[in-house]
DNA sequence: TTAAAGTAATTAATAGATTAATCATTCATA
DNA sequence: TATGAATGATTAATCTATTAATTACTTTAA
Protein backbone atom coordinates (compact mmCIF):
# COMPACT_ATOMS: atom_id res chain seq x y z
CA UNK A 1 0.00 0.00 0.00
CA UNK A 2 1.53 3.34 -0.93
CA UNK A 3 2.83 4.71 1.58
CA UNK A 4 -0.08 8.10 1.79
CA UNK A 5 -2.66 5.80 2.02
CA UNK A 6 -1.34 5.28 6.03
CA UNK A 7 -1.53 8.89 6.67
CA UNK A 8 -4.03 9.61 9.22
CA UNK A 9 -6.61 11.78 7.27
CA UNK A 10 -6.38 8.66 5.02
CA UNK A 11 -7.34 6.08 7.27
CA UNK A 12 -9.74 8.36 8.70
CA UNK A 13 -11.39 9.24 5.46
CA UNK A 14 -11.42 5.57 4.36
CA UNK A 15 -13.34 4.30 7.59
CA UNK A 16 -15.63 7.19 7.11
CA UNK A 17 -15.96 6.47 3.45
CA UNK A 18 -16.43 2.63 4.47
CA UNK A 19 -19.49 3.08 7.27
CA UNK A 20 -21.47 6.19 5.97
CA UNK A 21 -23.28 4.64 2.78
CA UNK A 22 -25.08 2.14 5.13
CA UNK A 23 -26.42 4.94 6.94
CA UNK A 24 -26.59 7.09 4.24
CA UNK A 25 -29.25 4.96 2.14
CA UNK A 26 -31.38 4.84 5.26
CA UNK A 27 -31.37 8.93 5.14
CA UNK A 28 -31.82 8.44 1.70
CA UNK A 29 -35.26 6.22 1.76
CA UNK A 30 -36.69 8.96 4.74
CA UNK A 31 -35.29 12.06 2.36
CA UNK A 32 -32.74 13.26 4.20
CA UNK A 33 -29.25 13.84 3.93
CA UNK A 34 -26.44 13.29 6.46
CA UNK A 35 -26.15 16.79 7.65
CA UNK A 36 -30.16 17.24 8.14
CA UNK A 37 -30.00 13.68 10.21
CA UNK A 38 -27.69 15.12 12.41
CA UNK A 39 -29.89 18.22 13.11
CA UNK A 40 -32.68 16.50 14.03
CA UNK A 41 -30.33 14.07 15.74
CA UNK A 42 -29.25 16.83 17.79
CA UNK A 43 -32.83 18.20 18.81
CA UNK A 44 -33.93 14.83 20.12
CA UNK A 45 -32.56 14.91 23.61
CA UNK A 46 -32.50 18.92 23.80
CA UNK A 47 -36.14 20.08 22.80
CA UNK A 48 -34.58 23.54 21.65
CA UNK A 49 -31.27 24.64 20.66
CA UNK A 50 -29.53 27.84 18.87
CA UNK A 51 -28.22 27.20 15.42
CA UNK A 52 -24.70 27.77 17.40
CA UNK A 53 -25.49 25.32 19.85
CA UNK A 54 -26.38 23.01 17.10
CA UNK A 55 -23.59 23.92 15.11
CA UNK A 56 -21.25 23.14 17.78
CA UNK A 57 -22.95 19.60 18.74
CA UNK A 58 -22.82 18.27 15.04
CA UNK A 59 -19.68 19.59 14.17
CA UNK A 60 -21.59 21.48 11.10
CA UNK A 61 -20.00 24.69 9.77
CA UNK A 62 -22.25 27.71 11.19
CA UNK A 63 -22.62 29.02 7.12
CA UNK A 64 -23.61 25.55 5.99
CA UNK A 65 -26.31 25.06 8.96
CA UNK A 66 -28.17 27.92 7.07
CA UNK A 67 -29.11 26.22 4.21
CA UNK A 68 -29.67 23.03 6.44
CA UNK A 69 -31.99 24.63 8.70
CA UNK A 70 -33.49 26.24 5.65
CA UNK A 71 -34.73 22.85 3.69
CA UNK A 72 -35.60 21.07 6.98
CA UNK A 73 -38.29 24.24 7.56
CA UNK A 74 -39.23 23.83 4.10
CA UNK A 75 -39.94 20.16 4.88
CA UNK A 76 -41.58 21.06 8.24
CA UNK A 77 -39.22 19.16 10.48
CA UNK A 78 -38.29 22.47 11.86
CA UNK A 79 -39.50 25.82 13.56
CA UNK A 80 -36.99 28.90 13.83
CA UNK A 81 -38.29 31.32 16.77
CA UNK A 82 -36.73 34.29 16.94
CA UNK A 83 -35.50 34.01 20.93
CA UNK A 84 -37.18 37.51 22.62
CA UNK A 85 -34.39 37.91 25.53
CA UNK A 86 -31.94 38.02 22.86
CA UNK A 87 -33.01 38.88 19.67
CA UNK A 88 -29.92 37.79 18.05
CA UNK A 89 -30.30 34.07 18.45
CA UNK A 90 -32.74 31.76 17.02
CA UNK A 91 -33.82 28.86 18.89
CA UNK A 92 -34.46 25.79 16.31
CA UNK A 93 -37.38 23.42 17.56
CA UNK A 94 -38.30 20.15 16.17
CA UNK A 95 -41.97 20.28 14.76
CA UNK A 96 -44.37 17.21 15.08
CA UNK A 97 -43.43 15.44 12.05
CA UNK A 98 -39.92 16.11 12.83
CA UNK A 99 -40.40 14.55 16.21
CA UNK A 100 -42.08 11.61 14.48
CA UNK A 101 -39.50 11.35 12.03
CA UNK A 102 -36.96 11.10 15.18
CA UNK A 103 -39.06 8.29 16.86
CA UNK A 104 -39.21 6.47 13.64
CA UNK A 105 -35.48 6.61 12.16
CA UNK A 106 -33.49 6.56 15.50
CA UNK A 107 -33.83 2.72 16.43
CA UNK A 108 -32.41 2.03 13.16
CA UNK A 109 -29.79 4.32 13.10
CA UNK A 110 -28.97 2.73 15.99
CA UNK A 111 -29.36 -0.68 14.92
CA UNK A 112 -26.35 0.48 12.19
CA UNK A 113 -24.08 1.44 14.46
CA UNK A 114 -24.88 -1.75 16.39
CA UNK A 115 -24.15 -3.61 13.48
CA UNK A 116 -20.54 -2.04 13.24
CA UNK A 117 -19.99 -2.17 17.33
CA UNK A 118 -20.48 -5.76 17.10
CA UNK A 119 -17.30 -5.89 15.01
CA UNK A 120 -15.59 -4.93 17.66
CA UNK A 121 -14.87 -5.62 21.68
CA UNK A 122 -16.61 -2.80 23.77
CA UNK A 123 -12.58 -3.00 25.65
CA UNK A 124 -11.47 -1.95 21.25
CA UNK A 125 -13.87 0.85 21.72
CA UNK A 126 -12.48 2.39 24.51
CA UNK A 127 -9.10 1.98 22.86
CA UNK A 128 -10.32 3.44 19.97
CA UNK A 129 -12.24 6.51 21.40
CA UNK A 130 -8.90 6.46 24.02
CA UNK A 131 -6.94 6.71 21.06
CA UNK A 132 -8.67 9.22 18.57
CA UNK A 133 -9.49 11.46 21.70
CA UNK A 134 -5.54 11.77 22.09
CA UNK A 135 -4.59 12.53 18.71
CA UNK A 136 -7.59 15.46 18.14
CA UNK A 137 -6.44 16.74 21.46
CA UNK A 138 -5.87 20.98 20.72
CA UNK A 139 -1.78 21.48 21.30
CA UNK A 140 -2.98 24.55 23.90
CA UNK A 141 -4.06 21.86 26.76
CA UNK A 142 -1.36 19.03 25.65
CA UNK A 143 1.32 21.70 26.91
CA UNK A 144 0.85 20.54 30.68
CA UNK A 145 1.25 17.15 30.32
CA UNK B 1 -21.58 13.82 26.72
CA UNK B 2 -25.09 13.49 24.89
CA UNK B 3 -25.37 9.71 23.15
CA UNK B 4 -25.46 10.68 19.81
CA UNK B 5 -21.90 12.18 20.38
CA UNK B 6 -20.26 8.90 20.96
CA UNK B 7 -21.69 7.40 17.48
CA UNK B 8 -18.84 6.06 15.35
CA UNK B 9 -19.48 8.78 12.87
CA UNK B 10 -19.68 11.47 14.71
CA UNK B 11 -16.21 10.27 16.82
CA UNK B 12 -13.91 10.06 13.27
CA UNK B 13 -15.61 13.27 11.98
CA UNK B 14 -14.64 15.00 15.61
CA UNK B 15 -11.32 13.61 14.98
CA UNK B 16 -10.82 14.70 11.46
CA UNK B 17 -12.34 18.14 12.66
CA UNK B 18 -9.42 18.47 15.26
CA UNK B 19 -6.19 17.03 13.06
CA UNK B 20 -7.31 18.91 9.71
CA UNK B 21 -6.93 22.51 10.39
CA UNK B 22 -3.02 21.93 10.99
CA UNK B 23 -2.58 20.35 7.46
CA UNK B 24 -5.28 22.91 6.30
CA UNK B 25 -3.20 25.46 6.96
CA UNK B 26 -0.06 24.69 5.64
CA UNK B 27 -2.30 23.34 2.50
CA UNK B 28 -3.58 26.98 2.16
CA UNK B 29 -0.04 28.63 2.46
CA UNK B 30 0.66 27.15 -0.65
CA UNK B 31 -2.59 28.03 -2.31
CA UNK B 32 -3.80 24.35 -2.12
CA UNK B 33 -6.93 22.94 -0.63
CA UNK B 34 -6.98 19.46 1.05
CA UNK B 35 -8.60 17.67 -2.05
CA UNK B 36 -5.93 19.39 -4.69
CA UNK B 37 -3.09 18.54 -2.26
CA UNK B 38 -4.20 15.01 -2.14
CA UNK B 39 -4.03 14.66 -5.98
CA UNK B 40 -0.34 15.60 -6.17
CA UNK B 41 0.75 14.09 -3.20
CA UNK B 42 -0.92 10.24 -5.20
CA UNK B 43 1.43 11.57 -8.04
CA UNK B 44 3.91 11.36 -5.58
CA UNK B 45 5.20 7.30 -5.95
CA UNK B 46 3.15 7.02 -9.18
CA UNK B 47 4.52 9.51 -11.89
CA UNK B 48 1.28 9.42 -14.37
CA UNK B 49 -2.32 7.85 -13.02
CA UNK B 50 -5.57 8.10 -14.97
CA UNK B 51 -8.64 9.68 -13.18
CA UNK B 52 -10.09 7.00 -11.74
CA UNK B 53 -7.12 5.53 -10.53
CA UNK B 54 -6.54 8.84 -8.85
CA UNK B 55 -10.32 8.71 -7.71
CA UNK B 56 -9.69 5.59 -6.17
CA UNK B 57 -6.55 6.39 -4.40
CA UNK B 58 -7.49 9.60 -3.25
CA UNK B 59 -10.91 8.71 -1.98
CA UNK B 60 -12.38 11.69 -4.14
CA UNK B 61 -15.68 10.94 -6.20
CA UNK B 62 -15.01 11.39 -10.00
CA UNK B 63 -17.41 14.17 -10.61
CA UNK B 64 -15.58 15.86 -7.93
CA UNK B 65 -11.87 15.10 -9.60
CA UNK B 66 -13.16 16.90 -12.42
CA UNK B 67 -13.04 20.17 -11.30
CA UNK B 68 -9.97 19.61 -8.99
CA UNK B 69 -8.11 18.57 -11.90
CA UNK B 70 -9.25 21.86 -13.67
CA UNK B 71 -7.89 24.08 -11.49
CA UNK B 72 -4.79 22.08 -11.01
CA UNK B 73 -4.08 22.73 -14.68
CA UNK B 74 -5.06 26.02 -14.75
CA UNK B 75 -2.35 26.12 -11.66
CA UNK B 76 0.13 24.56 -14.21
CA UNK B 77 0.86 21.84 -11.78
CA UNK B 78 -0.59 18.90 -13.75
CA UNK B 79 -1.07 18.29 -17.31
CA UNK B 80 -3.83 15.73 -18.48
CA UNK B 81 -3.00 13.58 -21.43
CA UNK B 82 -5.64 11.22 -23.43
CA UNK B 83 -3.93 7.64 -24.08
CA UNK B 84 -3.57 6.39 -27.16
CA UNK B 85 -4.15 3.11 -26.25
CA UNK B 86 -7.49 3.74 -25.06
CA UNK B 87 -9.00 7.20 -25.71
CA UNK B 88 -11.37 7.06 -22.98
CA UNK B 89 -8.24 7.33 -20.40
CA UNK B 90 -7.51 10.10 -19.41
CA UNK B 91 -3.43 10.25 -17.74
CA UNK B 92 -2.51 12.46 -15.24
CA UNK B 93 0.88 13.90 -15.02
CA UNK B 94 2.35 16.54 -12.62
CA UNK B 95 4.49 18.96 -14.13
CA UNK B 96 7.55 20.59 -12.93
CA UNK B 97 5.98 22.84 -11.31
CA UNK B 98 3.78 20.37 -9.83
CA UNK B 99 6.97 18.24 -9.23
CA UNK B 100 8.87 21.00 -7.28
CA UNK B 101 5.80 22.14 -5.48
CA UNK B 102 5.48 18.32 -3.68
CA UNK B 103 9.07 18.01 -3.26
CA UNK B 104 8.96 21.44 -1.12
CA UNK B 105 5.62 20.56 0.63
CA UNK B 106 5.66 16.96 0.83
CA UNK B 107 8.61 17.57 4.05
CA UNK B 108 6.46 19.90 6.24
CA UNK B 109 3.06 17.15 5.71
CA UNK B 110 5.32 14.51 6.86
CA UNK B 111 6.32 16.57 9.91
CA UNK B 112 2.75 17.59 11.17
CA UNK B 113 1.91 13.44 11.00
CA UNK B 114 4.92 13.17 13.16
CA UNK B 115 3.31 15.31 15.70
CA UNK B 116 0.45 13.12 15.69
CA UNK B 117 2.08 10.14 15.83
CA UNK B 118 4.03 11.70 18.87
CA UNK B 119 0.98 11.64 20.53
CA UNK B 120 0.95 8.19 20.80
CA UNK B 121 3.03 4.68 20.30
CA UNK B 122 3.41 2.44 17.44
CA UNK B 123 1.54 0.18 18.80
CA UNK B 124 -1.42 2.40 19.30
CA UNK B 125 -1.20 3.43 15.92
CA UNK B 126 -1.22 -0.42 15.15
CA UNK B 127 -4.38 -1.23 17.25
CA UNK B 128 -5.94 2.18 15.58
CA UNK B 129 -5.55 0.93 12.12
CA UNK B 130 -6.77 -2.22 12.72
CA UNK B 131 -9.55 -1.71 14.55
CA UNK B 132 -10.95 0.95 12.17
CA UNK B 133 -10.17 -1.63 9.26
CA UNK B 134 -12.37 -4.30 10.93
CA UNK B 135 -14.56 -1.64 11.47
CA UNK B 136 -14.69 -0.13 7.50
CA UNK B 137 -14.66 -3.97 6.41
CA UNK B 138 -17.15 -4.26 3.44
CA UNK B 139 -20.38 -6.91 4.67
CA UNK B 140 -19.16 -9.71 1.53
CA UNK B 141 -15.73 -10.30 2.77
CA UNK B 142 -16.78 -10.45 6.72
CA UNK B 143 -19.58 -13.73 5.72
CA UNK B 144 -16.44 -15.53 5.61
CA UNK B 145 -15.28 -15.23 8.65
C1' DT C 1 -19.37 -6.76 -39.07
C1' DT C 2 -22.67 -4.87 -36.37
C1' DA C 3 -25.75 -4.17 -32.53
C1' DA C 4 -25.62 -4.37 -27.60
C1' DA C 5 -23.36 -4.03 -23.45
C1' DG C 6 -19.78 -2.01 -20.90
C1' DT C 7 -16.33 1.53 -19.52
C1' DA C 8 -13.81 6.27 -18.58
C1' DA C 9 -14.52 10.77 -18.19
C1' DT C 10 -17.53 14.27 -18.07
C1' DT C 11 -21.83 17.31 -17.30
C1' DA C 12 -25.90 18.65 -14.61
C1' DA C 13 -28.42 19.69 -10.49
C1' DT C 14 -28.68 20.07 -5.80
C1' DA C 15 -26.43 20.11 -1.16
C1' DG C 16 -22.71 21.15 1.92
C1' DA C 17 -17.70 23.08 3.29
C1' DT C 18 -14.60 26.89 3.83
C1' DT C 19 -13.22 31.60 4.52
C1' DA C 20 -14.28 36.25 4.80
C1' DA C 21 -17.54 39.81 5.21
C1' DT C 22 -22.02 41.83 6.70
C1' DC C 23 -25.97 43.01 9.64
C1' DA C 24 -28.45 43.42 13.68
C1' DT C 25 -28.24 43.22 18.34
C1' DT C 26 -26.12 43.27 22.88
C1' DC C 27 -22.38 44.32 26.12
C1' DA C 28 -18.77 47.04 28.23
C1' DT C 29 -17.08 51.18 29.61
C1' DA C 30 -15.57 55.83 29.32
C1' DT D 1 -25.63 57.45 27.80
C1' DA D 2 -23.17 57.30 23.75
C1' DT D 3 -19.63 54.47 21.57
C1' DG D 4 -16.65 50.93 20.40
C1' DA D 5 -16.07 45.93 21.03
C1' DA D 6 -18.19 41.54 20.94
C1' DT D 7 -21.69 38.21 19.53
C1' DG D 8 -25.25 35.31 16.69
C1' DA D 9 -26.97 34.61 12.45
C1' DT D 10 -26.59 35.38 7.87
C1' DT D 11 -24.71 36.35 3.00
C1' DA D 12 -21.15 35.95 -0.58
C1' DA D 13 -17.75 33.56 -3.32
C1' DT D 14 -15.31 29.60 -4.38
C1' DC D 15 -14.66 24.70 -3.99
C1' DT D 16 -16.13 19.86 -3.15
C1' DA D 17 -19.78 15.92 -2.46
C1' DT D 18 -23.57 13.22 -4.16
C1' DT D 19 -26.52 11.10 -7.52
C1' DA D 20 -28.02 10.59 -12.04
C1' DA D 21 -27.41 11.24 -16.80
C1' DT D 22 -24.53 11.87 -20.91
C1' DT D 23 -20.75 11.43 -24.27
C1' DA D 24 -17.19 9.09 -26.48
C1' DC D 25 -15.05 5.17 -27.02
C1' DT D 26 -14.16 -0.04 -26.51
C1' DT D 27 -15.46 -4.76 -26.04
C1' DT D 28 -18.54 -8.62 -26.61
C1' DA D 29 -21.35 -11.65 -28.93
C1' DA D 30 -24.66 -12.67 -32.49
Amino acid sequence: MPKFLNSLPMLLSRTLDGIMPRYRSLFQAHGLTDQQWRVLRALWEQKHLTSAEISQMTLLPAPSLVGILDRLEKKGLISRLRSVKDRRRVHIIPTQAGRDLQAHMLPKVEQIHDIYMQRITPEEWDELNRILNKMAEPAEQRSFA
